[in-house]
DNA sequence: TAGAGCCTGGACAACGTTGTCAGGGGAATG
DNA sequence: CATTCCCCTGACAACGTTGTCCAGGCTCTA
C-alpha cells in the first residue's frame, strides 16, 4: 500500500497484470506472456491453469506495455477532411476492411480542411507511434512530415498529392473525369458553360479546373473568366454563383460542378428556377440516379482500398521510389447532362 | 552496437529519444521531459538548448510509453456498424468534435451487424486501454464488458441499449418516432399501412414496429401480419418485400420504412411502378428534400455529440446510476408522406 | 546406470517515459 | 562573510510487457 501511495492517480483502475496473474497460476511471469500469445513451450496442463486465473482475474493484456517493448502498434492513421462528407464514407470503411485483414486499428480524424489542423492532428498521430499514415492532404506543405517518414512512418496521401515532398498518392484522375464531363456537355450542343469548383489550394479543384479549360480548348470554345467560380462550397455561396451564371446578360447554359458538395446546392438551387439548366457533377451522390443527375464518378472505397494495400506492402518492406496511382474516373450519363441548351 | 545486436526489429526505426535529446543538449533526461511537456522549473536558456537539440534531432515525444507510465491514454474507442453509412457520418464526426475538445483521439471501427465482431473489436480497444467506449451495439449481450467497465472503462451505448448490462445510454425515440410517421400516414387516410424493418434482433426495429402497431391501434386499424416484413434490409430483399405488398390483392396504400437503407431502395422501387404510393421514411437521407420523401428524421450528430459529452463527463468522474437518454426525432414532411391512399 | 540432449519454466533486463526526491548553486539576509 | 532558502537540475525507480538466457528435470540411448 505504501509503496503504491507515491502515485497520484490510480492507473487503468487497477487492472490485473500478468504478474497477478503468475501469482495467480503459481508460475513464471514469462510462461503467462507465452501462454497469452500463444507461443509454444507450455504444457497443457500449466496453460490450463494459467487460463483459469486470467478468466477469474478478468486480466487483458496492456497493449500499450506491448507497443512499448515490440516497438510496432499495429494501427494506422487516417488523415480526412470531414469524417461526416458522405463522401470518405465508403473511403474510410475501405481503408478500415484493409487494416482489419492486416490486424490493424485506425485512428482517424478531420482536417476540416485546416492545414493547421492537419499538421497537428498527424504529429500527434505520429507521437502514438501509428505504424502508418493514410493523408488525405489539406495543406500544401508536408516537409514537416520529413522526420517522421525518415524514422519509418509510411505514408500515403490519397486524393491529392503531398506538397514539397516526395510520396506515395493515389487519387482519381481528376483532369480527365473533369475533361470528360465538360465534353459530355458540349457534345449535348452546350457552348456556354459554367464551372463552379473548390479553392485553388486544392489540387483536385485546379486539376478539374484543367480539365474544364482542355474540353473547352479541345471544342475550340472561348471560356469567359466569369463563368469560372473558385473558392465555392459553401451552400449560400454556391446558390449565389449559380444564380449568378444563369442571370448573366448573356447566361450559361450549362455548369459542371467541381465536387459532391458543390453539386447538391447546385441541384437545389435549379431546381428551384423555372426552366432546367445542363449540370454535370463531379463525385457521385447517393440517389442522384432517381435525380436524373449526371455525374462524373470516382470510386471512393477503391481509392481507400488501394491507399491502404500500398500502405501496407510498404509496411512490409516493399521499397522502390513513391509511386502514383491514378485510378480512372467514369462518366454517368442520367439526364441531366443530356438537357440540350436553351437560347439566351 | 553489439549491445542493441540482440534485439530483432529495428524499433521505430531507431527514433531519437528524450536521452539522445539530453546528451545532445548537455541537459539531464529529465530536464528534456520537462521541457516538452511544459512544465515549470527550466531557465530560458536551458530550455532553448533542449529546444534547439529536439528540433535538430527531429524528436517527437513517444506516447505509447507516456501511456504506459500515465495510465491514461487520452483516446476514446467508437464502434460502429458500418463506417460507410451516411448516417453515420455525422455522428463520428461529432464525437470526434468532443473528443478533440478534451485533447483526445478517436479510434472506430465497424463491427458490420455482427456480434462476434463487435466483441472483437472492442476488447481490442480495451486492450489499448482507451480511456472510454463509444458503441452502437450490434449484439444483444454485453456481459462480456463487465471487467472492462469494472476496470473503469467508461462506456457509452448509442442508438441501442446495451444487452444483459445496465450502462449509459442515448438514443432517439424510435418508438414515438415510428408513431408519429404511421399517424401521419393515417392522418392522410390510409387505412392499410406497410412496415418494412430491420432484424428484430435490433432494439431500434423492434421499438419502430412498436411505434407502428401503436399507431394503428390508437386509430383502431386492423394489421394484416402480411404487411410487416423484417429483416430486411438487403437491397434485394426490400425490393422484393415492396413489389409483395403493392401486388398483393389487397395491397397496402402506404409504406412505413424502418431505415434509411430500406427508404432508400424502396423509394427507388417505388419509382419504378406506375402509380405513386405514400411513404414515410425513418431516417432523414442527402437530397430526400428535391425527391419530397417525407420522413422521420433523428439527429445523428446530436446522438454523437451528447454521448461523447456523456462519456466525457463520466471520465471527468462523475457518478451516477447509469442513465438513459432519449432525444425526440421530428417528422419532415415533403410531399411522399401526404400522398392519398388510390383505392386498390 | 550414466550421459547427452531436449523441453519447460523463470530470472532479468530493456523499451521510453514520468514522479519522487535529493543535491548543488545562487541570491538574499543578518 | 556566513547562513538560509529557494530554484533549478538530474539520478533513480517504476509503468507492464517481451526477448534472452540459463537452470533443472525429463527422456532416450549406449
Amino acid at each position: 500500500m505504501a509503496e503504491t501511495a507515491r502515485h497520484s492517480e490510480p492507473r487503468y483502475g487497477n487492472r490485473p497484470t500478468m504478474k497477478d496473474v503468475a501469482a495467480r497460476a503459481g508460475v513464471g511471469l514469462k510462461t503467462v506472456s507465452r501462454v497469452v500469445n500463444g507461443e509454444s513451450g507450455v504444457t497443457s496442463d500449466t496453460e490450463r491453469r494459467v487460463q483459469e486465473a486470467i478468466e477469474a482475474l478478468g486480466f487483458r493484456r496492456n497493449d500499450s506495455a506491448r507497443v512499448l517493448r515490440k516497438g510496432r502498434t499495429a494501427s494506422i492513421g487516417l488523415v480526412l477532411e470531414d469524417l461526416a462528407d458522405p463522401f470518405y464514407g465508403p473511403l474510410n470503411r475501405a481503408v478500415e476492411e484493409v487494416a482489419r485483414a492486416h490486424g490493424a486499428l485506425l485512428i482517424n480524424g478531420s482536417s476540416a480542411e485546416d492545414p493547421e489542423r492537419e499538421q497537428e492532428l498527424v504529429l500527434a498521430l505520429c507521437a502514438r507511434r501509428v505504424d502508418g499514415l493514410i493523408v488525405i492532404p489539406a495543406g500544401d506543405d508536408h516537409r514537416y512530415l520529413e522526420p517522421e517518414i525518415a524514422a519509418g512512418v509510411a505514408t500515403v496521401f490519397v486524393d491529392r498529392p503531398a506538397g514539397k515532398i516526395d510520396a506515395d498518392v493515389v487519387r482519381s484522375d481528376s483532369f480527365g473525369g473533369a475533361r470528360d464531363g465538360v465534353a459530355h456537355l458540349i457534345a449535348n450542343g452546350h457552348r456556354r458553360i459554367g464551372f463552379i469548383g473548390d479553392q485553388p489550394r486544392i489540387h483536385t479543384a485546379i486539376e478539374r479546373l484543367r480539365g474544364y479549360h482542355a474540353a473547352m480548348e479541345d471544342a475550340s470554345l472561348r471560356v469567359d473568366e466569369s463563368w469560372v467560380s473558385l473558392g465555392t462550397t459553401a451552400p449560400d455561396r454556391v446558390a449565389t454563383a449559380v444564380t449568378t451564371l444563369l442571370d448573366a446578360p448573356d447566361p450559361v447554359t450549362a455548369i459542371f460542378s467541381g465536387n459532391n458538395r458543390v453539386t447538391v446546392t447546385a441541384v437545389r438551387t435549379l431546381a428551384g428556377r423555372k426552366r432546367p439548366t445542363a449540370l454535370v457533377g463531379f463525385d457521385d451522390i447517393e440517389l442522384a440516379d432517381l435525380l436524373g443527375i449526371t455525374v462524373v464518378s470516382q470510386d471512393a472505397a477503391a481509392l481507400g482500398r488501394t491507399a491502404a494495400e500500398s500502405l501496407f506492402r510498404r509496411l512490409e518492406g516493399a521499397g522502390g521510389a513513391p509511386d502514383q496511382k491514378v485510378l480512372p474516373t467514369r462518366l454517368i450519363a442520367r439526364g441531366s447532362g443530356e438537357i440540350p441548351p436553351h437560347e439566351g
